[in-house]
DNA sequence: TGTACATCAGTGAACGCGCGTTCACTGATGTAC
DNA sequence: TGTACATCAGTGAACGCGCGTTCACTGATGTAC
C-alpha cells in the first residue's frame, strides 16, 4: 500500500544504512537484496522502487559509507587519538559500524569505476585529515606521510581481522605493534 | 575413465593452482567450482574426487597460496628489493600471481579458523623475513617494526587496487608514496 | 472542508539462472592369477 | 609376460537452493473538484 512521501524517504535511508552496515560486515556478494530489505523492515519487492539494481545500491551505499560514514574518524584532536580508536579490538570486531575504507577495501577493486571514485574520495578525505596533524613535517612531505600512515592503519586492521579467530594473539599483536610504531613516529 | 596415479596427483595440483590463482583474482565467492575445474582441464563432476567441498578446497588453496605461494617474496636481498617489487603497478595489476596476503586479506576474516591459521602462518613468515632485514634496529623492536612495514605494504596495495580504475593517479601516488616512505625509513 | 478518484509504495508469488553437490555410468588402470 | 576382472577417476545430466529481478495486485495517499 502507498505510504507518505516522508516514509518513502525514510525507507530509502533505512535501506542505505542497512546496506552500508551489512556490506561492511560481510561484503557485497554475501549479502542479498532480500536480507537488506528485511533489515529495513520491508519486503524484497519494494527494493526496485528505490534502486535500479543491486549494483546501483552498492554504488550508493559505498558513497554513503566511504564519504559520509568516515567523517566521525576525521574529527579527532590529533593522530594519537585517531590511532587509539582505529587500532583497537573494538573496531576490529565491529566492521559493521567501523571504517568502510578497511571493510570494503579488497572488494572495491572488483566494483564499478563509479564506486571506486567514492572510495577514492573517502581515502582522500582521510589522508587530508591525517596530513593536517603532521605539523612537524615539511609541507611537501605531509601528504606522502599521511598516505603511508593510512596504509599502515588499513593494512593492520585488515590483517588483524583476518586472524582474529584463527590466531587471536597475533591479531592483538598487530594492532598493538602498529599503534605503537605510528604513535612514536607520528603521534602528537 | 580411470587415469594413472601420476595423473591424479597432477590433477590435484592443477586444481589447487587454478583455485589459488582465481581466488586471489576474484575472491572465494566469485569463483565457482565449475570454473576452477575448467581452468584445470577437467569437468566439475571430478572435483569431489579430489576435495570434500568447496570450503575444503578454499582451506587447501589458502594454505598453498599463503605459505608456499609467498616464498618468492621472502628471498630478496634486502627490504628495498622487496618494496621495489611489491609496491609496483605490475604487482597491483596481477593479483592472480601476486601476494595472497593482500589479495585474500579482507575475505579471510569470514572464513574458517583453519584457513585463518594458514593466513597467520603466511603473515608470520613474511614478518620474519622483513625483520631479518631490520639489522639497524634494536632486536626487541625488529618484529614490531616488521609488522608495521608489512601492514603498510598490504594496506597500500589494497588501496591502490581499490582505486586502480576509478582514480589511476591516486593509485600510482599511493604506491610511490608508501614505497618511498618505507625505503627512506627502513630500506638498506 | 468534504468527496471521488487517480496515483503509486509496498506485497508476495513467480521467473530464470547459476551455484554446490550428487550419482549412474564409462572405460582405462592396476592387479591377481 | 599374458589374460580376466575388479577398481575407480572422470563424465555429464540432474538435484535442490538461493539469488536478483519482475509483475499483477492491494490499499493508503495525494489531488482535483
Amino acid at each position: 500500500m502507498r505510504v507518505t512521501k516522508a516514509k518513502v524517504a525514510e525507507h530509502r535511508r533505512s535501506i542505505l544504512e542497512s546496506a552500508s552496515r551489512l556490506f561492511r560486515q560481510r561484503g557485497f556478494k554475501d549479502v542479498g537484496v532480500a536480507e537488506i530489505m528485511q533489515a529495513s523492515g520491508l519486503t524484497h519487492g519494494a527494493f526496485y522502487g528505490h534502486f535500479r539494481s543491486k549494483a546501483d545500491l552498492a554504488d550508493a551505499a559505498c558513497r554513503e559509507a566511504c564519504i559520509e560514514g568516515i567523517q566521525g574518524w576525521l574529527r579527532s584532536a590529533d593522530l594519537t587519538a585517531i590511532l587509539d580508536r582505529y587500532l583497537t579490538p573494538a573496531h576490529r570486531d565491529d566492521p559493521a559500524r567501523g571504517c568502510a575504507l578497511s571493510a570494503l577495501g579488497a572488494e572495491v577493486s572488483r566494483q564499478s569505476a563509479d564506486l571506486q571514485k567514492s572510495y577514492a574520495a573517502g581515502l582522500n578525505g582521510f589522508v587530508d585529515a591525517i596530513a593536517r596533524h603532521m605539523d612537524d613535517a615539511p609541507p611537501e612531505a605531509r601528504r606522502r606521510q599521511a598516505v603511508a600512515v593510512l596504509s599502515c592503519m588499513i593494512g593492520a586492521l585488515t590483517m588483524a581481522r583476518g586472524v582474529a579467530e584463527g590466531d587471536p594473539a597475533l591479531s592483538a599483536e598487530i594492532l598493538d605493534s602498529v599503534r605503537r610504531e605510528l604513535r612514536d613516529r607520528f603521534g602528537a
